[in-house]
DNA sequence: CATCATACAATGTGATCACATTTTTGCAAG
DNA sequence: CTTGCAAAAATGTGATCACATTGTATGATG
């Protein structure tokens, strides 16, 4: 954590509030319903609460946290449509993304891919939900960022950080190796579908992951998969 | 513009101030390149720093607006690559926005979308090109609000808000009535797609919709149409 | 007239305070 | 033990100020 403020890329304190408080929503620190106050983050971040309003005011603008009536702010429950447009909108932009980025993907990438994957193995293999749910989302990312996304990756990442904490929530309840290994044979087949440089099967194997962890988390809540055909069609 | 200051849904100075800017870029009314500085929104709007710094911000995440180097604040200036980029992500989103949306859309709907369409042809005949821009988005806006869209809608807008001043730029240009009547053909044929419940159509229409905008465009400026056939496809 | 250094103005960031609203606490009455 | 109410604490919003950095204008010097 501490590493941001040695972070040159960072210039004003906003922007460390801002990505520390970004990082911890993306590894699940933050449960859905969890109310955040300013000078609850200001203490803990050890700084004043300019920063911290203007980062949570970020945050909440991509979705990430939400302003109830009373304004106070919280982090957002989940529901089902929500859950099901989501994962759509997760499917369309995500595999434009892998797309575009494709033709960039040189050996040296793959060898950082798999690097990332095995951290992925590893997280599963030992129960941390956080750094699976973390390492998941550095995948795919790494896999986009070759196409130089300049306006599909804020776009995913908002999606992100809008289900990381309803991750978190199913995850740290089931958190049995085998119901986290689901997306990992999917990974795989990312990297070989690289490695052939075939655009539509690295599609259709990152709308087959994407989908695989929403039905799953559908499943784990019981909620209804109506929007299961609707997510395959889309 | 003083409407919003009686809008009792705006509750804070910075939710009226952040509506308020954001109409303003949609719009067309803010150029690529320009500066925008707090103290001069501040007094344009007859408010303190505090509402424009915090919306600022949220513009900047949306990438409405771009933080400098100089940590001055400025509209983004267009590439060839973003264009494309926005552009897919427009027509992945929107159409899988209209396609949710058009099961929810019944006749008061259509009534309310064709005196929209109306409008919009009265803008495009006064060659009123900030309408004929606004309008259009309203339009597509209309349509997808029926889906009630939680996740999509901030993600559309943000795109709309990134070309937004683009269009603008290029169709202060031309301001000739026949470039500008080429969305039209089309929001005729939505309304009919619509009408037949025909929900393969309506995204055919809505793609060519946006497509044929991004063509437009990327002519107007003399930009490779490399894109073009990646559009396409996509 | 051109060049460069200096002074001046403008800008975003951060800090602190006041305030209205809301939430929680504490305590008394039933 | 529950209910109701008043006091107290907490919270987001807005305003103002200080400040470092950046941008611009001024003017002296060659």
């Amino acid at each position: 954590m501490s590493d941001d403020d040695s972070n040159p890329e960072f210039k004003t304190q906003q922007e460390r509030v801002y990505h520390q408080l970004r990082e911890a929503i993306l590894r699940g620190k933050f449960k859905p319903g969890n109310s955040v106050t300013l000078r609850g983050i200001a203490a803990m971040l050890d700084v004043s609460l300019m920063p911290v309003r203007d980062s949570l005011r970020r945050l909440t603008t991509e979705r990430a946290l939400q302003l109830l009536e009373n304004r106070r702010i919280a982090v957002p429950e989940m529901s089902p449509e929500k859950l099901e447009e989501i994962y759509q909108a997760r499917t369309a932009l995500e595999c434009l993304a892998a797309t575009r980025a494709l033709p960039y993907i040189d050996d040296q990438a793959i060898i950082e891919l798999e690097n990332l994957n095995n951290k992925h193995n590893l997280a599963i293999s030992c129960g941390d939900v956080e750094n699976y749910i973390y390492i998941n989302f550095q995948f795919h990312r790494k896999i986009y960022s070759y196409g130089q996304p300049q306006a599909l990756m804020p776009l995913i990442e908002s999606l992100w950080l809008q289900i990381a904490p309803f991750m978190q929530s199913i995850f740290a309840q089931i958190k049995e190796a085998d119901s986290l290994s689901q997306g990992n044979d999917q990974h795989r087949q990312a990297l070989d579908a690289i490695k052939a440089k075939d655009a539509k099967l690295l599609a259709e194997v990152i709308r087959t992951d994407i989908l695989d962890g929403a039905i799953g988390l559908q499943q784990a809540k019981g909620w209804p998969l109506s929007g299961h055909t609707s997510l395959l069609n889309a």
